[in-house]
DNA sequence: CCCGCCCATGACATCGTTGACGCGCCATCG
DNA sequence: CGATGGCGCGTCAACGATGTCATGGGCGGG
């Protein structure tokens, strides 16, 4: 009658009352710390069930202090993206071996959101934040960084901040996938790239065009889309792309969004340009389509690992870890210029 | 010299401390709160931003009391699954236009590991739990529903327990799926499943074998194979079935990574039997495979629907929300059972 | 047989913040 | 000119757990 009215949920003192005994010998029985009598414990875990108790996570972080949170933040552009969600299942899955969980949150490629929302977790105190960040600034974590959290960015560098990072091979990428295509004899190359602002897109850009460049050709930028940050703009690029009057032979499209859309424009079309995309894509196998590829779940653990030697007390210098990327021809980077006229 | 050695974080008392006043009017200054001098205030600002000081949200949390979290919980199989990440992605959004955020743990589909997770989600005080659970029973979150925890079942609903809930349209999509095949004349068609104790799995070969009945159609069992759970296993599965004597015409396999694993077997086949995968897979259009569609995010904005309704108050009976499925016909479901011998 | 030690338990303070309430002070009003 | 009230700020307690220290009883050793 009176038990679970609205009242909320109950707490260790009522625990403690039903079963006859302090609220701390009830902490003691519950939190499975020695020196209780096993029959105070039992008595003390069936009033808890009765009453459908829980311990407090909440009060046990505050009154233990800092460095018990078990929580760990994640920022990321877009959690639907396998890219990011694959570094997520990486992350996670080593985090939790050690008792950690991941809270995620999307920037959408915000700067401005993406502070918001790490303010938000420093508020909340996590034990540390791994960050994909947007913004082309860092300082303002400077503060937090000194206090001892650990930050670990991965994919994209700090800038004005030095901390742990996880980087691709971008550059070296790119230049394979450069070089792949101009080996197989093009030289009008159209180029689809992401957010010029992000510094991913920009390694990628300088790698291809030291490709281009090692094959004398300079005006490779008249090829150049930016800014197609979704599958459906790149379909569009690509589509205008292969609109021109001399439309490029071969495709370098920087993502994996982009590939798919490339691949989107590309259906049905009676003699393709070649195509080398930056990213694995699912079936790519399948389809046949060349790609640089790396491994986003071991972007993931290496960010974990990075992270997790700093909770163990790691006080050197900032590290950075770069994952290597591989060509994997499957056919599409390998279609000659010739083009059979149509 | 003192400022921040080991020291901890710098506390409210602190900052008070520093801009001479007392720890409420810093509080109230920091907070946001009104009636306080606009002089004050921005002392109050510039002595935290000289300590690099954060308000603790754990504090603020356990003073405010239960429902402040603005967590909520997400349970799911496999982060990197994109129907999971997807699923996870459409949630995340319309929950952070509240001010909530989402920590997401994987349960790799382990129903104790699962119970393990819950309990760390809502020992933390959760303000609501989504949960695409993989246990066979959920009596033991009645406590904790009771108590006014919100909680959503996604993708597979609860047992033994009442609760808000978003499923598929399994058995209809199913049956869909089942009359495309036989509608083109296949009768034997093989069946690749996932986890044969998950309930997406029987109310999918439930509407299958509908389609079957219709046609009269009853052996079809023999060409089944379940616990399929990942692609690899689903590759090795479907060239079991191809490889038998009397092998299928057409296949049905019940969901994205089964059907990832049948595409890689079918690669290069001669002539392979039709096709019709549950769920989309990416580049599933320029690929030519038909599937029985459905917006993983959609089932994740329509949790995070019903979840807000029940933090804002909403004391109906627990609803069921039917995320329609529909057959996408694109080629690899109308090829006929008619092959050219080899 | 007595002393001292260990064990099970309890009282109290504390983590950092915020809600409730109180108190001057100055402006306004009848 | 005294009563009224809003404003800016302060004091105190409380959220729910746990670390610290204290206490009484039982038991083994001298």
């Amino acid at each position: 009658m009176t038990a679970d009215r609205k009242a909320g949920r109950p707490s260790l003192a009522q625990v403690a009352a039903l079963s006859g005994v302090s609220v701390k010998t009830a902490s003691r029985a519950l939190g499975g710390e020695p020196r209780v009598a096993p029959e105070t414990r039992s008595r003390v875990r069936d009033a808890a069930d009765q009453l459908g108790y829980r311990l407090n996570g909440v009060a046990r972080e505050l009154r233990r202090g800092a460095s018990t949170s078990t929580l760990v933040g994640l920022l990321i552009g877009d959690l639907a993206n396998p890219f990011y969600s694959r570094l997520a299942g990486g992350l996670e899955r080593d985090l939790r071996m050690r008792g950690l969980q991941l809270i995620t949150a999307s920037t959408d490629e915000d700067p401005e959101w993406e502070r918001r929302l790490a303010d938000a977790l420093l508020e909340r105190r996590v034990r540390g934040l791994v960050i994909a960040s947007t913004a082309t600034e860092h300082a303002h974590f400077a503060a937090e960084h000194r206090h001892g959290i650990p930050f670990v960015f991965v994919d994209r560098p700090p800038v004005e901040l030095t901390a742990d990072t996880v980087l691709l091979d971008n550059h070296h990428g790119a230049r394979q996938a450069g070089a792949h295509l101009t080996a197989a004899g093009h030289r009008r190359i159209g180029v689809v790239g992401d957010l010029a602002r992000l510094s991913t897109h920009r390694d990628r850009l300088d790698g291809f065009a030291e490709a281009m460049r090692a094959v004398g050709v300079t005006n490779w930028a008249d090829y150049l889309v930016e800014n197609a940050h979704d599958v459906a703009a790149a379909e569009r690029a690509v589509l205008g792309l292969l609109g021109r009057a001399a439309p490029p032979t071969a495709l370098f499209t920087m993502n994996n969004r982009i590939t798919l859309g490339a691949l989107r424009a590309l259906r049905n079309h009676p003699a393709p340009p070649a195509l080398v995309g930056f990213d694995e894509v699912d079936v790519g196998d399948v389809l046949g389509v060349s790609v640089v590829a790396h491994d986003p779940e071991d972007m993931g653990r290496r960010a974990a690992g990075l992270l997790l030697d700093r909770i163990d007390g790691h006080r050197g210098p900032a590290r950075q870890v770069v994952i290597p990327t591989r060509l994997l021809a499957r056919g599409s980077g390998e279609r000659s210029p010739a083009r059979p006229s149509v």
